[in-house]
DNA sequence: AGTAGATCGTTCGGGACCAAATAGTAGTAT
DNA sequence: ATACTACTATTTGGTCCCGAACGATCTACT
């Protein structure tokens, strides 16, 4: 049997033979390089998905309605840590609340012991919205995952947990 | 044993805990939350590690090296395909493209029998940078996926291209 | 031949994004 | 008090990205 086609090969899809076969002489790894990126082509057909479906008929980008969501489960923030939660760099996170508070779904609050920082509290209207878009935004999460057992989501789930600790990890050092 | 702290709890992150306390009465499906989240988290965290530390060192985009990686992988391609073999819109791919000509690793052609398509080929340098990228890109993908195993790697991948053909299926729609 | 409709790549407008520079504030040492 | 250091959010400059509008081109039909 042809090394071209050892055991495992049912698994591999189209792409992932070409890579392959036409990186041979690289000498990757090819495990890793399957499983990074077929986060990054599932993150991307999802998000899309969700940007079109549910956030565009609120007018929501994704890291708005993030930011929303973050705040609705993690209650009042300072802008620093809103960030890191949402995945965002700061400098984006101030045109972001610049967008939620001129739409009326945030505010800043001004923090009385030291006035560097800000507050950051959802409003009635940005608490609504959440409780709105998040339902929508949850029956798409499980029309993708329509594929998976109960089990195989909780796999998923866990393993995805130990790359982003790992990656985290990596940068803190 | 209060339902809070039911069976399998021990599998959640705080933020997945809180989640499921305070959103409680919106009835969500949690385990579809839980995998279709950690799928953005863990993408936007190897994606910043990626960007910081291999792209950035060869002043190449995320959008840009993948477009180098798939003219490689699949060979010369035509516009619309490449786009979204790439992930990438129609308008995004124009200007990626000015960047990768005006760099010198990639040229457009023109396609004899229909005036309106073009064919994008990767020129020597191009193919050259790939073949250095590619492998550092692959060293950092070995390490972000140290934490798991052969099986777990294969699984991982498995998993999420089902989650990616069940997303593409609702889309073709 | 001529026209209507489909399809292609490009252009354009606007938001999102990051990294680096900046202004302002707090704490600490001198 | 003053200077120094560390930390905050913001601004700046530049890139990226999408969707919609556009012009050019091809196809099908009359």
């Amino acid at each position: 049997m042809p090394r071209a086609f050892a055991a495992g090969d049912e698994e591999l899809v189209e792409a992932e033979r070409l890579i392959r076969d036409r990186m041979a002489e690289l000498d990757l790894d090819l495990l890793s390089l399957a499983a990074v990126s077929n986060v990054f082509r599932t993150a991307t057909a999802v998000r899309n998905h969700m940007e079109r479906g549910v956030l565009r008929r609120h007018e929501l980008s994704w890291s708005a309605f993030t930011v929303l969501f973050v705040l609705r489960i993690w209650g009042p923030q300072e802008s620093r840590r809103l960030a890191g939660e949402a995945g965002i760099s700061g400098g984006t996170l101030t045109g972001v609340l610049d967008t939620l508070e001129r739409k009326g779904l945030a505010e800043r609050r001004a923090v009385p012991e030291d006035r560097r920082r800000v507050e950051v509290i959802l409003t009635d209207a940005g608490n609504k919205v959440v409780e709105e878009v998040m339902p929508a935004f949850n029956r798409e999460e499980s029309l993708v995952t329509g594929g998976l057992t109960d089990d195989e989501m909780a796999v998923l789930a866990r393993l995805l947990r130990k790359v982003l600790q790992t990656t985290e990890d990596l940068d803190n050092r």
